[in-house]
DNA sequence: ATGCTAACCTGCGCGC
DNA sequence: TGCGCGCAGGTTAGCA
């Protein structure tokens, strides 16, 4: 499911009805996540006030006053503002309980996600991010000083977190249409020129998306458990076999680290 | 350093 | 109806 726009939405709706709330219980249906949930969560939440809501790629960093909640998302996690006493559903793995009545809830059928407690933004899952696209250190000189001499396709290059955050598959896909480059390429064989379309488009791409509030394939919700709207826009993602929306040209399918690529094969080069 | 693969999970749609 | 297979929005560890 989320991707940047979709953590920015949830980040977005969450952030309102967190803010200065204390936390009056933790509930732990099921600690199995990417990363087990760790024993002393509870704990250490308990009584604490939430001060911020920011996010770093498709983070969620929950600042309370004495340390900070990390929540990713994965494949298929929602977090979403619910009554406290509304009754838990299949997969719902875990509460924070606040002092309205209200609470986070986080629900995540494969869980790929994951919850870390930190005292400081220096955990090492957030080591080694490359920088946020919508960021001005996220530009063509920057994409193509770094690509020079990297055989990997451009789309790999895109979407590898040391690079870039936040841009995963369907992002990857619509911005390498929108800017006219093959995904296949090799990134060290793209020219500035193009990079730059590369940038731009990324941008709008992403913006656009979470103005929306982001794409629902299958189970993105958004806080208040509605989905987003992005979907009608994608011109690729999930359109393999039809017409190209520019060209009419059938838009060719292939894989690129067992990740599905779709591209028109006349409008990118 | 770069790049590829497997691994972590559940659910759903499809062909037989 | 049921079953096996492939695929799905992410990311890391481990190995060439």
């Amino acid at each position: 499911m989320p991707e940047l726009p979709e953590v920015e939405t949830t980040r977005r709706g969450v952030e309102p009805h967190i803010l200065d709330r204390t936390i009056t219980d933790v509930v732990v249906r099921d600690r199995r996540l990417r990363w087990p949930i760790p024993d002393d969560l509870e704990q250490v939440l308990k009584g604490t006030k939430f001060v911020a809501a920011r996010r770093r790629a498709k983070y969620l960093l929950l600042d309370t006053r004495r340390g900070t909640l990390m929540v990713h998302l994965g494949m298929s996690g929602s977090l979403r503002i619910m009554d406290a006493s509304s009754p838990p559903l299949f997969h719902d793995h875990w509460d924070v309980v606040l002092d309205d009545g209200r609470c986070l809830r986080y629900n995540d059928p494969r869980r790929f996600g994951s919850l870390h407690w930190l005292q400081s933004d220096n955990h090492p899952l957030l080591d080694h991010l490359g920088p946020e696209p919508l960021s001005s250190a996220f530009n063509a000189d920057y994409l193509y000083n770094l690509s020079r001499g990297r055989k990997a396709s451009v789309k790999q290059f895109l979407m590898d977190g040391k690079v870039v955050v936040g841009v995963g598959n369907i992002y990857a896909n619509e911005a390498l249409f929108m800017a006219g480059v093959r995904p296949d390429r090799a990134a060290g064989r793209v020219s500035k020129d193009r990079y730059q379309r590369v940038v731009e488009r990324v941008k709008a791409i992403l913006q656009g998306a979470i103005a929306q509030g982001g794409t629902t394939l299958r189970d993105f919700v958004n806080s208040d458990g509605q989905p987003g709207y992005f979907a009608q826009q994608l011109q690729v993602y999930g359109r393999a076999n039809q017409a190209c929306r520019i060209c009419a040209v059938t838009l060719k399918e292939i894989r690129q680290n067992n990740r599905s690529t779709v591209f028109c094969p006349k409008c990118q080069r």
